[in-house]
DNA sequence: CTCTGACCTGAAGTTGACTTCAGGTCAAGG
DNA sequence: CCTTGACCTGAAGTCAACTTCAGGTCAGAG
């Protein structure tokens, strides 16, 4: 069973070779070197970059999806339970996310039927509760935590 | 009834003033202004900036959003008809998104319920659909187009 | 053995969505 | 009238998540 250079490795995940070589800058892949200093991949990274983008489909920013790879064994090759265990992890992330779509989606609607669109009475249009984040930078979308 | 200062429109939409300064730039809200130089906000631009929030909160980007508000009527103070055809689109966007994090909720159970995490059997590690754009910049979250 | 396409690196550029800053102007209470 | 806090502007900084570039090295097909 050969090691996949970057090219294969880019090609079947379908993530840029820049991308995975800033994905290992970042620690949230490894690689082998050749003794002309090219990467090398093992099968099981494939696995890694996959959860990586499904991960940052949903909006988890790269750090933290880094914090959960680590809780992955340093030692040996994850398991299907060590996938298992993050993928549950996952899973709740993703219920808070639809549930949090679904309340919104739900205002609007309530909106629209009741017609009325006013600051006072719609919540919509209260916003006070978790918009208003402070600090530098792009926000994160559909914020859940702070 | 009188017109809302930057300081007054931010501390009700809890949104920054350099960020509404940021949104007239791109168009997304309008001012008036007094002899002196300084902003103006009607009410009504209370609620385009609520409408902003919540959509930018969804994830569609600025630009996106000043294209659906320069539908509304320019000349006059667009009325409830105006917000509820609006905020009609919006939902269907937001059915749209909810559904994408349906499916990627129920592949990612079937994968745990399976125990495959095989690359070769399991949709979740075979994603070569919808990712993989091409282009620079940051990705946009959640892509559903394109 | 040669050549061409795959790889390498570090630095700099890009995009979106803002914020921060420096250096000034305005307005309204005392 | 004066002072202080709210506003103004343009330019530059920031942050995440990458990409692009320049200038090299490597590997395997022929």
């Amino acid at each position: 069973m050969h090691l996949l250079t970057i090219g294969e490795l880019s090609a079947r995940s379908g993530v840029a070779q820049s991308a995975l070589r800033y994905y290992e800058r970042l620690g949230l892949i490894r690689s082998t070197r050749t003794g002309g200093n090219q990467r090398r991949y093992e099968r099981a990274e494939l696995r890694r970059v996959a959860f990586i983008r499904v991960a940052a489909q949903v909006g988890v920013p790269l750090e933290e999806i880094g914090a959960a790879l680590a809780s992955l064994p340093d030692a040996r090759t994850p398991t299907k339970a060590d996938w298992a265990r993050l993928s549950r992890q996952w899973r709740g992330r993703l219920d808070e996310q639809i549930h949090l779509l679904e309340r919104l989606r739900d205002r609007l609607s309530g909106c629209i039927g009741c017609g009325c669109l006013s600051m006072a009475s719609c919540s919509m249009f209260n916003p006070a509760d978790r918009l208003a984040t402070t600090g530098s930078g792009p926000r994160r979308l559909l914020t859940d935590d702070q």
